[in-house]
DNA sequence: ACACAAATTAGTAGACATTCCTATTATTGT
DNA sequence: ACAATAATAGGAATGTCTACTAATTTGTGT
């Protein structure tokens, strides 16, 4: 692994993350980043959120349906998608709950968990109306 | 909807699944179903994984990396995924713990939960020696 | 068996998200 | 300030997946 260099750019890009309670994707951190750098390209985009996952600052979510969301809050936590609206919101368990989650899965598992990724599926609030 | 009529290639190709503990991506079903149809496209492998998973006859299941993986277990499970040899294996949860963890989440969440998907990721068994 | 309607297919073209490549620019250590 | 090297912009390329169409298969009624 080579030495990390700072960059405006993906700063901007983390930043950027961490002001959404949506989990924008690739497309919409470029269109949002780029008033800020207006030459911005997608390339770097990409790289930048790659690497960003990698070091564990955000999270990464690919869904079934279209292109990779991305989060800016790393604490662990759920996700919930509606099949209706498509959106994508997160759910807040306790750290004990996410823990306890971990733990049942450990128990059935030989080898090392590090981390999970939990997405509920169905239909939101505002779609059962 | 449609009327869902019969097709051999939708046949074929959920029956090659069942025959998988592993989770194969379209690709990998395509070359294998070939064998028995060396005719049959892509096109028709992805609509008949898509049409499959959304009777509930199988599973998608999308990771970060690469391309979907379908699954012809549908009871219940959990996934894991290892970072280093990048398979995916199951974890086989009791129908409580399953629920369990659901609960967890409704709780939690104003909104009808229908499904879930955990995947877990770390080391598996033979990539920690 | 046969005919009809509808669904499904093979094959191809195309859309889309994402990665790769390269000359130039920004960042860091000395 | 200078050299070394990581990061960038821009565009080309890749790969996964979907859309389209004419031909085939399937289900149903006769």
């Amino acid at each position: 692994m080579k030495a990390q260099k700072h960059s405006r750019q993906r700063d901007a890009i983390l930043n950027f993350l961490k002001t959404r309670k949506d989990h924008p994707t690739a497309e919409v951190v470029y269109t949002n980043v780029r008033e800020i750098y207006p030459k911005i390209s997608m390339g770097t985009v990409y790289r930048n959120l790659n690497l960003l996952a990698s070091n564990g600052d955000i999270l990464k979510i690919s869904l079934e349906d279209d292109s990779a969301h991305f989060d800016g809050f790393t604490h662990p936590h759920c996700h919930f998608f509606c099949k209706t609206c498509k959106c994508l919101v997160d759910i807040e368990l306790s750290r004990l709950q996410m823990d306890y989650i971990k733990n049942i899965a450990a128990e059935c598992f030989d080898g090392e968990i590090q981390s999970q990724m939990s997405i509920f599926y169905g239909i939101c609030k505002d779609c059962q109306n």
